[in-house]
RNA sequence: CCAGGGGUGGCAGAGUGGACAAUUGCACCUGGCUGUAGACCAGGCGCCCUUGAGGCUGCGGGGGUUCGAAUCCCUCCCCCUGGA
């Protein structure tokens, strides 16, 4: 029922081609999972995504443990008859939130940071917390699990390798994840360590959860931060286990060129002929370099997540369509764009509907911004299939 | 005409003798957002510049009291409410 194979290299770098198969269709590889959180896009519905071009959807365990949703999709008999979709689907573990709810919001980081450790922490975390009023200790990690404090209502919840299995066994997704602590670009040498150790211990458990089965896949997660010997030995544990695939996860370090050194590490030890997925990634300079060192699939909330803060992918980079020199403009959003949203619409409509906050502002937005990424995606396939994915990596970055 | 209330930055609306270039919200501008807590966060928002515990103008207009006024007094203009 799934298949992962590599259909090509390209010439001129390390680039692949490859095509990964499950129950629930094929996914093209180099590919961008669209991040459903809770089980819905963000202003859009699946089948305009999968119409895009979209293949796969990434959903969270966490979001779906809190409150016991699961229960509910339990019910319906899965993700995909709960959705009432058949497309291939992909779930987190739950191991991103130890850091997002944790200390990643607790000093106000994500998975890059570009800020000095030794000098702001502290005052960015008193700041950040002083701010936000939110508590200091949402999460807890212990060796066995991970306490949250849910940010919606206070309760406390249990996380554990185990449980993430279950539930995400419940869930149903072609695709999951292990549960693993995702650290932090701030977190030292000797935390990220032992953090890694507990992370190692925590994959063994969850393969013990999964055991066999034919209905999903369970992909294993390489931490060890932006530490040479910690990735290496990371990718070589976790390459030494059964996993169907690899999540490259955790903190990839002070800037972009660090996270092309901790690939560099990492995709060495991972056996070729599994896919790898670099979790959270990506702005498109870090896809191109990314895809670049060997890497077959992504996850990010950027395409959604801009679209809701105003702002579009155009291949002359980003532009922010609330501002308001786009009220008189009539070029599409991206001139060279061929969604539906850049056939009918112009710039100002866009941003006349962004101003005046109506929703349907952000639902073109993120139809643009899906069509756009997936199209990049696709173009990205045809220049490796064709030998020109520096070529074309040059192309697009040149803005 | 009489009685009462009121005129503050693009708008709304605080302030009622020094801590006021003036709270706050909206609007506006600029950044940020990478396994989605957050359609969110941060900053700016009179003018000038040598960017400073700097200068200038400023709370309807004009005049006055005071060391000092958006705040007190006089006068004019305008708006709202009730009464003839």
């Amino acid at each position: 029922m799934f298949h992962f194979s590599v259909l090509k290299k390209d010439k001129n770098s390390k680039a692949r081609l490859g095509i990964l198969k499950t129950p629930h269709g094929i996914i093209h590889t180099p590919n961008l999972a669209i991040v459903a959180t809770k089980g819905a896009i963000r202003g859009l519905d699946f089948g305009t995504a999968k119409k895009f071009g979209a293949e796969i959807f990434m959903i969270n365990t966490f979001h779906l443990f809190l409150k016991e949703k699961f229960k509910i999709i339990e019910k319906f008999g899965g993700l995909h008859k709960f959705l009432n979709i058949n497309y291939p689907l992909m779930t987190d573990s739950g191991g991103f939130q130890v850091f997002s709810l944790g200390f990643g919001m607790e000093h106000g980081v994500g998975k890059v940071a570009d800020i000095f450790p030794e000098e702001n922490i502290e005052k960015n975390a008193s700041k950040r917390i002083g701010k936000t009023g939110l508590n200091k200790n949402l999460v807890k990690i212990y060796e066995d699990g991970v306490e949250f404090i849910s940010p919606y209502d206070g309760k406390k919840l249990f996380l554990s390798p185990e449980i993430s299995i279950k539930v995400q066994k419940v869930l149903g997704a072609d695709i999951i994840f292990a549960f693993d602590e995702c650290t932090s670009p701030l977190h030292n040498y000797e935390y990220t360590k032992k953090a890694l150790k507990r992370t190692h211990k925590w994959a063994i458990r969850c393969l013990d959860e999964f055991g066999r089965s034919k209905k999903q896949v369970l992909f294993g997660i390489v931490q060890g931060g932006a530490f040479e010997d910690l990735r290496k030995e990371s990718a070589k544990f976790i390459n030494s286990l059964s996993f169907f695939g690899f999540g490259i996860g955790g903190s990839l370090g002070k800037n972009k060129k660090d996270i092309i050194k901790v690939l560099n590490w990492t995709v060495p030890y991972l056996d070729k002929n599994k896919p790898r997925h670099l979790l959270g990634i990506g702005e498109i300079d870090d896809i191109f370099n990314s895809i670049e060192n060997d890497i077959d699939l992504f996850d990010c909330v950027i395409p959604t997540r801009w679209a809701r803060h105003s702002s579009g992918f155009t291949y002359k980079g980003r532009i922010n369509l609330k501002s308001s020199k786009y009220l008189t403009d009539k070029k599409p959003i991206d001139p060279l764009c061929k969604c539906p949203v850049c056939k009918k619409y112009s710039r100002a409509y866009v941003c006349h509907l962004l101003k005046e906050k109506e929703i349907y502002g952000v639902i073109l937005l993120t139809e643009h911004n899906i069509f756009w990424i997936m199209n990049l995606f696709k173009e990205i396939r045809r220049s490796i299939r064709e030998n020109r994915f520096l070529e074309f990596k040059k192309k697009i970055l040149k803005y």
